[in-house]
DNA sequence: GTTTAAATTAAACGTTTGTTTAATTTATTT
DNA sequence: AAATAAATTAAACAAACGTTTAATTTAAAC
């Protein structure tokens, strides 16, 4: 993979800011090249396409994750404390690069775009296989049900996520948060306790 | 509220359709008016302008989702059956109107569009009323417990569902699902007893 | 049957889009 | 210092965009 000099590294930190914000569509290079301070050519010449520079943009923002993951599957504590680092590993990767994750889920996901897309599945799938270790600890010291439908956890965990800052506005409401910081907060305390809650209870439910 | 002729309905439709598969900014009004065989200028002939027939849109689909939830919540069931009950009433809601909903979260809540988003934050704070007495039969009877944050479980239920549905050839592969007609099935079985055994555990889970 | 309103059309409008060109400036190498 | 390569620019490009116009057809009312 290709490094990028500064200059190209502060478009791309431009544009995932503006795409996040306004879409792929509805962000126009001008737009990107306005406020990167670039003439507008400069996007063309550096990655060759708007489209190209989107492929690049994902693929240097999203890489590290599987590692951070086998990291965890190889620390010796116990299941229950595993679970909650996983989810905590989970929302504060995903809340950092919130932008990005944005673009690849909300716009990668219609079928019209054809982009390596693959690498990117796998990547989940690999990080699947990581998840069911991780569970299957627990399971064999006894701690948690054997029935568990592992590839329906990281939904819970994500889609929980995603689905409570989509309504940002109204839990902004509902939990008086006040100030940007005080919501980033909320997510990393109260709202990470809740998912983790969540998984464990899924984990020791008996039907 | 205006009614619409069978043509309008027709082109809000084919509308529906193409701004869930390739966004809002994604679709033309050409691409609408030739796949609903009408002329382009029926667009701004019947709704004024593009952006309009996205809120006529919205409007029409959302709407009796409250009134469905109100008649769960004064059904005469064991507190877990109306749980159950009301899972997959989100569920099966959500399916239905996949689209509309998509188009809701995934356009309008990122983006600067000014719509009358209001009316649409107030229905969920509505919900979450009925939702809360809901919960609260199960507590008042101790089969639920009593720390439970209400306005976080919404978020699982619909966000677990958009998760599988956004990773929907992740979860093909996982699952064998070879059909359309097999994938959507998952969901209205596995999938929703997954959310409904989920949220069931969390409300009866001790810390 | 005539008149009036609604529906529908093709064409054109002015913008904005992503991309390219060709000229110029800056940096590097010889 | 001269020559060469890279970076940067303003301008132009064709294509696509949402919307409007003005003319025509269809339907309804009288």
């Amino acid at each position: 993979m290709t490094e990028f000099n500064e200059k190209q590294l502060e478009i791309l930190q431009v544009a995932e800011q503006l795409f996040a914000e306004d879409g792929f569509d509805g962000t126009s290079v001008r737009d990107i090249a306005k406020k990167a301070n670039v003439n507008i050519a400069m996007i063309s010449y550096y990655f060759g396409s708007k489209e190209k520079m989107l492929e690049a943009l994902v693929l240097n923002r999203i890489s590290d994750m599987r590692l951070q993951l086998e990291s965890l599957y190889h620390e010796n504590i116990p299941p229950f404390a595993k679970i909650d680092k996983m989810v905590e590993l989970y929302i504060t990767r995903i809340n950092k690069n919130r932008c990005i994750y944005q673009i690849i889920h909300f716009e990668f996901s219609t079928k019209k775009r054809e982009l390596n897309f693959e690498s990117f599945t796998e990547m989940k799938q690999s990080n699947l296989e990581t998840f069911k270790n991780i569970i299957k600890e627990g399971q064999d010291s006894g701690e948690f049900q054997k029935d568990i439908n592992v590839a329906l956890l990281p939904p819970i965990i994500m889609g929980t996520y995603f689905q409570f800052h989509m309504n940002k506005p109204l839990y902004m409401k509902i939990f008086d948060l006040k100030t940007e910081e005080e919501y980033n907060n909320y997510i990393l305390t109260t709202l990470t306790q809740h998912i983790q809650k969540t998984i464990k209870a899924l984990l020791v439910y008996e039907n």
